[in-house]
DNA sequence: CAGACTTAGTTATGCGCATAAGGTTATCTG
DNA sequence: CAGATAACCTTATGCGCATAACTAAGTCTG
């Protein structure tokens, strides 16, 4: 691939990270949220309580990141950090009433956000899109290789729904 | 559009930008860069010496964020920032030598990561994608609208005379 | 069971980005 | 030409993310 063509895709996908978070930014706003907490209240609305470890796998952030986004959401009242029973190093994090609501409105914001951002693409496209984008993260995640067998330490405790 | 597409495509942009910021991140590292400092690199050696002002607008990032990415890499000796004659407000930003071998270092780099970033996915939606990227961008660019007429000062300094 | 891993979480630090507020210089206008 | 306005840049501050280095707790093995 020349330099024009590659340029042109490294920038483009630049742009589109600092615009797409900056434009989520100032719908979050709002509802008292900065870019990268609403993911961390949308994955337990999803999967329900879980341990840190778990939201920095799913998110795709590092420990130290989810502790200092777990901090401040439980500082503003979102979610609640109770010591693991069966384990005293784990903390399992779950969603407050409070944040239980807050998700409806991030729900909201995030349909409208996702139709903003591909107004003007035939359907067919935004079809195949979230596909094409998973493939371009997959080529360039370094993650996965990091933890190479999947089997977490107590992963199997906590059953799905209780 | 319902939310478990909304929620893909957001998700999908989100992780992609984590990600392709890790990756360019461990690729720049042997080279003393770190991500963002390489399209400033690049800007400058598509276009030549220029204002800061002008840098920040080509690189989708504010003034303050231009101030402190210069002063580092004018620290690290790839750019020299110099007082323009004609605006003892502005200075003027190039590439010293050091910066200018350190680029061709980066484009080959950028080559490698973009050809990367596509593999597997078919040539023609290859073909497609900066297009749809810069699509994306565009539709949630709040940016421009803050800078409605364009014009800066001293923009016509530089003839753009038609 | 005692020591060697491994894992969960934290603190410290640094970078890129942002916004808010301030100083200086250039330009426009009454 | 003087005062208002706008543009360039900087400092201060804060968030999300990272890595490095640490503690405490669970697990595995000789």
């Amino acid at each position: 691939m020349d330099f024009d063509q590659a340029d042109a895709l490294n920038q483009a996908i630049r742009l589109l990270s600092l615009r797409h978070r900056a434009r989520t930014a100032t719908l979050l706003t709002p509802l008292g949220l900065h870019p990268g907490q609403e993911a961390l209240l949308l994955e337990l609305a999803r999967t329900g309580p879980m341990i840190q470890a778990q939201l920095g796998e799913a998110l795709g952030c590092e420990p130290p990141s989810v502790t200092l986004m777990t901090r401040k959401l439980e500082a503003s009242g979102q979610i609640r950090r109770t010591p693991a029973p069966t384990d005293k190093r784990a903390s399992i994090v779950e969603l407050t009433d409070s944040g239980k609501a807050l998700v409806e409105q991030v729900k909201q914001l995030w349909c409208d956000l996702a139709e903003e951002t591909v107004t003007g693409l035939p359907a067919e496209t935004v079809a195949e899109l979230p596909g094409i984008l998973t493939t371009l993260t997959g080529n360039v995640d370094t993650r996965r290789l990091r933890h190479p067998h999947g089997r977490r330490d107590g992963e199997q405790e906590l059953p799905t729904r209780p």
